[in-house]
DNA sequence: TCATCGTATTGACATATCTCGATAGTGCGA
DNA sequence: TCGCACTATCGAGATATGTCAATACGATGA
């Protein structure tokens, strides 16, 4: 059974910016200013960005002096594809079960 | 690296309404009036979201009379599941690396 | 303390897309 | 062949959300 709050997290993973910016800290902690600079989108709207995904708990916040330093959540990440796993296994076990109308 | 044919897919999973006809597919192939009468939404907007997942390969269409069955692509789940899982590890395995400012 | 830099927030606008009534297309049974 | 049931498409309206300029906030260094 598909949960509510594996759908809201595998949302979050669906807009291109976002994606580029899990793609960008997928290899290694960064802070604002090289989310910026990397995806060229503006200031404000990283930040956005950034805000949705750490509420989900796909990254987390280290703020460090004036910069704030992100990290990707391994675990978080994980959560959503086992998620997606599990619907995968469950499709082939019933793909024989077709409901006549 | 994020592949934007990766989010493509993964955006197809995370509105409500389609993640309850993926839901619901993974149980057992079914038509278009099973997902009607589980989900409560109105056949047209069923009928879209349909559209939608068969184009990018998540569901599979068998017409069969005035009857369409749906079945859910356990390869195409996988897939994206897959790509989620190579993120989480390429995190864990990168997470010393910070970018410093 | 003051100016500056990096970041977060606010508010408005543009765009995307979800939803559904109306309608068309198609196959089946009478 | 005709009427009905099931499905797909079209078009419009409503809603959601992505984007960014303006601005505020907080920390650092002079």
């Amino acid at each position: 059974m598909l949960i509510s709050a594996d759908v809201d997290v595998i949302r979050f993973f669906s807009d291109p910016l976002r994606a580029k910016i899990i793609s960008i800290l997928s290899t290694g902690p960064a802070c604002t200013c090289h989310l910026v600079e990397d995806t060229g989108a503006k200031q404000p709207t990283v930040s956005h960005h950034l805000r949705l995904l750490r509420q989900t708990g796909i990254i987390e916040a280290e703020p460090s002096g004036r910069y704030t330093y992100y990290r990707l959540n391994p675990e978080a990440v994980e959560e959503a594809a086992q998620h997606l796993t599990g619907l995968a296994e469950q499709a082939r076990r019933t793909a024989e079960n077709r409901r006549e109308c």
